[in-house]
DNA sequence: GCGACAAGCTTG
DNA sequence: GTACGAGCTTGTCGCT
């Protein structure tokens, strides 16, 4: 039986299904029904979304099911900074942290993630089974945006599902203009704490509705059911990337400050010089329009390049033609480099630090279209390789031979203190190995059996049907371009080489590897054949439509992203996959390490030193454990950093209990 | 003053 | 129109 609370103080919703709790009296009867539930929603509202610095809740959410199915959903303010009367946060307390802690109940959230980080704050966890709507809707649907709003208008037909996230965003932004703050620096300081609970809770409970009507949605198509391989996976790496993102990436702050401050004093004086050699002629350099003016304008100078809406390129390839001739875009070149430092590697950092120097990322596993988890403030995934120009410059060494490239950012990846190292395992070219294994090439699949090195063979196959020697670093290019769709003309930019070297390159090389060629046409007919899908190895579903376009080149972007979406969609399954055994391992083995990150085939992990040997070893173990793969084997391959990112090196059984390198 | 978009850059 | 998948930043433009 429902209990009956009682109706919603406000004229326009006086729905007693959605409701806001402020009497103790009223709590306790939500908690005793919320308690026999089956399954539950939770959502939290918070003062921002930075819960590694002061953003807390500030009220939470709850709905469950009735025994016809009616979902009664509540809001439970605490934190609000005004509003009239509220529950403490203390009193609730106990009640929430054994109703989130009731391994009977499932708990469904949309991104759960985020109310894991809160609970956590908290002192309270997540216990027992999870329903994550949003990768529900990812598998349902892998083209549509995943949020929440979004999904209840396209999936349930809900019409103006945005409308009370609209009026509550109206608000926040007069409370923003109130304070004299942008709209992004108040929400990021304040989040929902300073709106008025009715408000925000009217809102909340509308999110939690939505959220348990997708979740019935979904079932009833049979999410769960039809993605029984990823599933499980999926809901337990939810909680994974929760602790990968509580243990955070420690950062060397001195350091970091020091780059910044070496970029920006560049980036002045490269401004003065770039203006000198202008004869006094200023411009923003930062403002491709003012650029684009100077050079084909002022400089008067030709390239032929155009940017997709039809304007003169001022890119780093139209910049290095010019750098012959032109000192300036040498100079502009170099002003790049330092102002993407500054902006988004040093800045940016810094300021979503905690107050111990710990970075704490935003993982999504169903980020990408093709299964790949992403990772964003910051991007984990994309920071910047040391650069071998640089360290040349700086130290007249190369960076194998001990060069350091005084502005890495990875050198500011410092380790967790004093006895620990950073282990770094990556599978060994596990995309090339997945596409091996799918379209059982004779050459790749012996290549790989044999274990001799593929680029090598590459060269010598294509180079025996060509009769004369082929370039291993062409092969290379040419390899991993397979999974990306190459054409020949990518093949010749990147390689350097002239279109028709790469021309003749590409057939033979699609002649030898008979294998590849079919599978790419056997992939897109099934897929044709399928209604425009595909579903990997793990049972995932890539859906493209313009499969069946009429416009042949829609048509041919559709291929390469299937043929994309298959060979990287299934190598991010071993990753996730690994992940999930690697945290079941360091708890059933009681091993005090922690993951701290993953960028796409590698996994990295903190651990005290005494553990090192063991921790390497089994990764390898659990990473390799992939018999559906027979017969290519999977590789994992482990380095080791002794003091930072940038300091990596291969790990040998020895350096174990070793000094640092 | 905000949101959306374009362009450019960084990764696997 | 010439590569697949991402995220972040600055600058520009139209709208309120």
């Amino acid at each position: 039986m429902a209990v009956q609370l009682s109706a919603f103080p406000i004229e326009y919703e006086r729905n007693p299904l959605k409701q806001i709790v402020t009497t103790g009296e009223k709590f306790e009867a939500m908690i005793r029904w919320l308690k026999s539930r089956k399954r539950i929603v939770v959502d939290y509202e918070t003062s921002g979304i930075a819960w590694f610095q002061h953003a807390t809740y500030c009220g939470i959410g709850l709905a469950g099911w009735d025994e016809q199915g009616r979902i009664w959903n509540a809001y439970v303010p605490v934190r609000h900074r005004t509003g009239s009367p509220q529950l403490s946060s203390e009193l609730i307390a106990p009640a929430i942290k054994d109703l989130l802690g009731d391994p009977t109940i499932e708990k469904v959230g949309h991104n759960i993630k985020f109310e894991d980080h809160f609970s956590r704050k908290e002192g309270w966890r997540i216990v027992g089974p999870r329903y994550d709507t949003m990768v529900a809707a990812r598998l349902y649907d892998d083209n549509a945006p995943l949020k929440l709003e979004k999904r209840a208008e396209l999936d349930l037909g809900i019409k103006a599902a945005m409308a009370w996230n609209t009026t509550l965003n109206v608000e926040v932004a007069k409370l923003a203009r109130a304070n004299g703050m942008k709209i992004e620096d108040y929400k990021w300081r304040y989040g929902y704490s300073e709106v008025d609970p009715v408000l925000c809770g009217i809102y909340c409970c509308t999110d939690t509705d939505h959220c348990a009507k997708l979740r019935d949605h979904y079932e009833q198509w049979g999410v769960s059911r039809y993605y029984s391989r990823i599933w499980p996976t999926e809901m337990r790496l939810t909680e994974v990337l929760c602790d990968m993102e509580q243990n955070g990436m420690p950062i060397d702050v001195p350091y970091l400050q020091g780059v910044r401050e070496q970029v920006r004093a560049a980036k002045e004086s490269l401004e003065v010089r770039i203006h000198q050699l202008m004869g006094g002629y200023r411009f923003n350099v930062g403002s491709d329009d003012e650029l684009r003016s100077t050079l084909y304008h002022v400089m008067g100078l030709r390239w032929e390049k155009r940017t997709k809406g039809n304007q003169l390129a001022v890119d780093r390839e139209v910049l290095e033609g010019f750098s012959a001739v032109s000192e300036v875009c040498r100079l502009i070149l170099e002003w790049r480099d330092a102002e993407k430092i500054d902006s988004t590697y040093t800045t940016s950092i810094l300021e979503l630090l905690d107050s111990r120097n710990l970075l704490h990322s935003n993982f999504q596993s169903v980020g990408a279209s093709t299964g790949r988890t992403s990772c964003k403030s910051p991007n984990f995934q994309n920071m910047s390789n040391d650069d071998e120009a640089r360290a040349l410059a700086a130290t007249g060494k190369k960076l194998k031979a001990g060069g350091r490239d005084p502005w890495s950012i990875r050198r500011a990846f410092c380790g967790r203190g004093q006895n620990w190292v950073r282990v770094l395992c990556d599978f060994s070219q596990i995309e090339l190995r997945v596409l091996a294994y799918y379209s059982r090439d004779p050459i790749m699949v012996d290549a790989y059996i044999t274990g001799e090195d593929l680029h090598d063979r590459t060269a010598k196959e294509v180079g025996a049907l060509l009769g004369h020697e082929c370039e291993r670093r062409v092969a290379k290019i040419t390899n991993f371009g397979i999974s990306y769709g190459l054409s020949e003309k990518g093949l010749a930019a990147q390689a350097k080489i002239s279109e028709a070297d790469a021309s003749i390159f590409m057939r033979a090389f699609f002649q030898r590897y008979a294998g590849i060629t079919a599978f790419r046409q056997e992939l897109c007919a099934k897929a044709r054949r399928e209604g425009n899908q595909w579903s990997s190895l793990f049972g995932r579903t890539r859906r493209i439509p313009d499969l069946a376009s009429d416009v042949f080149w829609k048509r041919k972007r559709a291929e390469r992203q299937m043929i994309g979406s298959a060979i990287q969609g299934t190598a991010a399954e071993l990753t996730k996959e690994s992940l999930v055994r690697i945290a079941d391992w360091l708890v059933a083995e009681k091993i005090p390490a922690l993951l701290v990150n993953t960028v796409h085939d590698e996994i990295q992990i903190d651990t005290p030193r005494e553990c090192l040997t063991q921790v390497v070893k089994n990764c390898k173990r659990l990473m390799e454990a992939f018999p559906e793969f027979h017969p290519i084997p999977i590789i994992a391959e482990s380095s080791v950093s002794f003091q930072t990112w940038a300091d990596k090196v291969p790990y040998k059984e020895e350096s174990a209990n070793g000094q640092p390198i």
